[in-house]
DNA sequence: TCGATATATATCACACTGATATATATCCGT
DNA sequence: ACGGATATATATCAGTGTGATATATATCGA
């Protein structure tokens, strides 16, 4: 999905400034989708210029150059059938999972400090959506999200803390020359791809 | 982590063509790191001039322009050091929980198509994440990225099926008149960020 | 024999990130 | 009251990556 289409998304809940939808974005997104200033100011430009937002500038009165953003009629109708379209996919980029996949690569305490990174953001990302929850002006489908997050990240610091010891283990005992055995990962059995 | 980064890994367990490569990411590293063709063949290109791998084309017999590249001593060593500073995180994209979020702008039988196209993808990677399980080449730390990506699916699955008619029921009962009452997600209690 | 699929490389427009630059305002400690 | 940190607010850009497209040949099955 376009950070052009979630900035229209930001302004149907709402009127708002580029900083407004960054903060929104970092509130509510972040653990599903990210967008930073260099994308979301150029999206913006973009919606104004195609009519599917108005712009009002505030200047003069302290801060200069304030621009609120506000969704038009078309611009609702627009964001409504994009969102229609999309096909309900997901993606994971995971420098962690890298990282076990060429675990014996890896001396044995930097993979336990891997380990122990991974928790504390794993229980960082836990807490904050613990935080967010049964807040009464929640949308079905917002708690819905918050769920399943709070779900899936519980399944993966149980998984994480049951395997690390066994982990570690089979990772000390490793000889060296195992290292130079290794091979490539043709071990699927032609399923399902 | 850099497409670049990932393109040594590859080749530190064994010779391949860029095409090899491709096919390693989509058969082990698909649930949990994306690359294309775009990335890749350039990436392959840096790595050269850059004396981290060498290239040894065959050309003439059959298919022409078969490039096959080796790693080098230093491009190992580089591989490893890079593996060690590279911070342990992971970021979802998820087109579905955006469109949760979004949900009460949808019409319920276009959510209940969303809900079954996003059921039907977690079980087919389900599904090939099991076929992989279980292969004695499998190193303890591959075998952790895909029982950590077993563990995470069946979680989400679980959740999507408990909650899939609550969120359902509740959504044909919206009015109309609620899609208009939608504010700012401004609920977080200035908890950590 | 013909179409589909697999092998194999290359390129490019478009999109996004992360860093940087530029200001002002406000809050807090000393 | 001064100064530093943080927050508000926009803008730009080099570098990186995607997804599509182009180009060939080989192989497999109907």
């Amino acid at each position: 999905m376009r950070v052009k289409t979630l900035c229209l998304g930001a302004l149907c809940l709402g009127d708002a400034t580029g900083y407004d939808i960054k903060k929104l974005f970092e509130a509510a997104f972040n653990h599903f989708h990210g967008a930073s200033f260099g994308s979301i100011y150029p999206s913006l430009k973009q919606l104004e210029q195609e009519e599917l937002v108005d712009l009002h500038v505030e200047a003069g009165e302290k801060h200069p150059d304030r621009k609120l953003y506000k969704v038009t009629d078309s611009g609702r109708s627009a964001f409504i059938e994009e969102l229609a379209q999309t096909p309900a996919s997901e993606q994971l980029s995971s420098d962690f999972l890298v990282l076990l996949f060429f675990a014996h690569l890896l001396p044995t305490d930097v993979l336990r400090q891997k380990l122990a990174e991974i928790e504390t953001y794993y229980c960082h990302e836990l807490e904050y959506l613990e935080s967010l929850s049964g807040c009464p002006r929640h949308t079905t489908g917002i708690d819905f999200t918050i769920g399943m997050g709070k779900a899936a990240l519980r399944t993966k610091l149980a998984y994480l803390r049951e395997q690390r010891d066994q982990l570690l283990a089979t990772h000390l005992q490793l000889p060296d020359a195992a290292r130079d055995e290794m091979l490539h990962a043709d071990c699927q059995q032609e399923s399902t791809a």
